[in-house]
This record gives structure tokens, C-alpha cells and sequence, in this order.
DNA sequence: CACGGATCTTGTCGACGTCAAGATATCTTG
DNA sequence: CAAGATATCTTGACGTCGACAAGATCCGTG
């Protein structure tokens, strides 16, 4: 009764470099950051220790790759926020919403995004279409019309980010849970700081 | 000539806890937080590798002293840009850009206090009076007068917290640098961002 | 002076990141 | 198909880390 093996394992590992990756967002999602050694990636995967190093220069490439995976899946939240839009008339709200419900919901590897991108002082290809980063500037750009200037649409991607960077890093602080309770759950919370954001109103519209 | 022997090191060891925090704001000034171990800072502090658990329970409360200072040295930056006020007419980005400034200024020792208060799923005492939190919020109360109601004067805060908390952290990536150097240094970028936050602009003023 | 408690050192443990050397499987070439 | 080259994985080792236990040293107090 050898058939169908569960995952048969190819002989050398199969593409390691996968399995590896994979590897590590379990462990991210299950025993969260400090519990995200080397070792623990190369145990879980099923590999000697030294395994990764034929697949990754050092631990830091590992997390490159995570983080990567992370940054894909995030243009992808954003995305589908800015595709349903069932809320026309809040457009850069919802966008919001959704960036900073991406990294609630994946706290362990928002944080590994932005810990990679700090240790390269620069945040990862996000210019490129479909990036992140370029979806704000885009969701702002049709938002704001044809008079506004290259560097007036950067600052306001800027500071819509920061903001957004701000709260996905903040709102999950104690001191805030009866103010959420207060004002109906998180989204009604979230949306509610985005408000006071006046940007966000400007540039959101029916 | 054994007058003014520097420091005499007193009996068993002085005061370690003071000499222990001071060493790792030494080490992570000059190497970073990825060089702060336990280890070394004790080495840093001319003691033994277990000298310092009769100080400090573990680690994270030795990281805890020290971001417990950071966040005293944060209270007196944001208190002076208060009291210098030399820019009434724009008290709140003036308020801002101290805190990003600070933060700039001190990157190791600022992640090691937002990594504290992580662990911790809270900012430390920032509520009571002087702490920093309650120094934005009583600035937006002074500045939006009798009228807002006590939610409004949180989520203000919240907003504002999360804008300059982002900005600290994004401002230093190089995808910013062309624009920086085109709006005429940190300083003005600092401002130009915050005034695309409405709310900001709407709280300062002459 | 003696003793108890605080402080510091030494020694040790398991875990970590990383590398070198060896083993094994795949690919390439004749 | 055979045989060497190459890619992949394992074993073993080194230095460092956080943490603890046991012992040494020094202080204050009775």
C-alpha cells in the first residue's frame, strides 16, 4: 500500500528553496518573529541545519524572501480592495482599511517586511506597477485629478503610507481597546483615525 | 599621584543598574541594536556575563530600563519644541517634526522602545502628565479649543501619533532622498509631509 | 567580630548562525 | 552506459548568545 504517499518526497529534497520559505511562515504564523531561527526553519522543512545554506547566502536572504512573499501578498490585498470598492465615496479609506487589516491579520510577517526593508534603509521594488506603493500614488493620482503636481501626489502617497505604517503599528495597543469597544470594533476605529487624517477625506469622494 | 583616579570603582561595583543601562546606550549608539547583547554589554561595563541578573530579571527588563529612558529624553524634546515655540502660527508640525527629529536622531534607541512596547502590546506610561502622548493631545486640545468632544480629542491624538510614528520610521529610506534633496533637506520634507495631512494644518495656527 | 544577605565570578547548558569537509544524488559528456 | 563533474545535503565543529547554579567576596548589622 505505497500509493499515494502523502507528498512523496523527491529524492535530493525536491526545490528546497520553497519548501524552506514556506517553512518559515509557518513557524511565523504559529510560534511568531523570536521563535524564527535558521535552525528551526531547517527542522521543520526536514533538513540538516546547514540545509539553507545551498539556497540562501544567510539568514537575512531567507527573510528576504519571506518578506518578499509578504509584499506580494500585500499588492494583492490592496488590489482586491481597490477592485471591489463597494465604496465609492471612500476610496483612500478603504485602501487604508485594508493595508492596515493586511498587517493585523499577518502580524509576524508585517513585521519582517519592514525589519528587511530597514536593514536596507529602502522599502523593496514597490514602484513598479502593482506595487503597493505605486497603487496609493495611482489611487491618489485618480482621486485628485489632473492639477496636481509630480511632487504634490508623491508627498501625499507619503504621508498616506506614514499614516497607514502608523496605525497597522499602533492599533493593536491596550491603551486603545476601550476606545475601539467605544466606537463599535476595529474598522469602525480605523476609519474613524483615517477620518481625522483630513487627506484622507480630500481625497476620498463619490 | 593616586589623587583623581577616574571614577574610583567603588567597593563590590558602584551602582551596576545605572552603569549597566548607560553601557548599552553606549553600545547601541556606536554599534547598532543588532550588537546589544546581554553579554556584551556586561563586557562593555567591566563586569562578569551574569553580573547583570542580579539587576535585571532578563534581558527585556534591561532593554525595558533603557527604553524607559528613551521615552523620558522623548517627554523633554517634544516639552522644549513646545516651550521654544518660536513657530506659534504651526505649533502642531513643529510638535512633529521633533518627534520624528528625536527619532532620527536616535534610531537604535527609538526601535528598542517601539520593540519594548510591542512585547508589551502597550506604550509605556505616556498617559500621565509630560508624557509625550498626553503632550500632543493637550497640544491639540489647547489648539482646537472648548468645542471637541473628549473622542474627538483621542482620535486627533491617535492620528497624529500614528502620522509621526510612520513618518519616523519611513523618512530615512532612500527612495526619499531625491525628493528630500528637491524640497531642500529633512527639515522641509518633514513639514511639506505633515501639511498633506490636513489634520495638522487644521491645528496650527496663529 | 561574626554572621547574613547582597553582589559578583566561574562554570555550565542548550540553542543559535555559520562554515568546512565529507557523503550522496543528479547531470553531463564521451 | 560508464565516469567524472556538479549540485545538493549531512556531519561535525567553532564562537556567541541567554540563562542558570554554585561558589567567592564584600557590605552592613547585631
Amino acid at each position: 500500500m505505497t500509493l499515494a504517499q502523502p507528498e512523496a518526497r523527491p529524492y535530493h529534497h525536491g526545490d528546497l528553496s520553497r519548501a524552506l520559505v514556506e517553512a518559515a511562515r509557518r513557524i511565523l504564523e504559529t510560534d511568531g518573529p523570536a521563535a524564527l531561527s535558521l535552525r528551526a526553519v531547517a527542522r521543520e522543512a526536514g533538513v540538516s541545519p546547514a540545509a539553507p545554506y545551498h539556497h540562501f547566502k544567510d539568514k537575512g536572504q531567507l527573510l528576504d524572501a519571506v518578506a518578499h512573499e509578504g509584499w506580494v501578498a500585500l499588492d494583492a490585498a490592496l488590489m482586491k480592495a481597490r477592485q471591489e470598492s463597494d465604496d465609492d465615496r471612500r476610496r483612500m479609506t478603504s485602501l487604508g482599511v485594508a493595508y492596515v487589516t493586511f498587517a493585523r491579520d499577518n502580524p509576524a510577517l508585517y513585521r519582517v517586511m519592514y525589519d528587511c526593508s530597514r536593514d536596507k534603509d529602502a522599502l523593496p521594488d514597490q514602484m513598479k506597477e502593482e506595487g503597493a506603493y505605486c497603487q496609493v500614488r495611482n489611487t491618489i493620482a485618480h482621486a485628485a485629478g489632473d492639477g496636481v503636481s509630480e511632487i504634490d501626489l508623491e508627498l501625499a502617497t507619503i504621508a498616506a503610507w506614514c499614516a497607514g505604517h502608523g496605525l497597522a503599528e499602533m492599533s493593536g495597543f491596550k491603551q486603545f481597546e476601550s476606545l475601539k469597544a467605544l466606537l463599535g470594533g476595529e474598522e469602525a476605529f480605523l476609519k474613524a483615525v483615517f477620518d481625522h487624517l483630513g487627506m484622507f477625506a480630500k481625497f476620498d469622494r463619490g
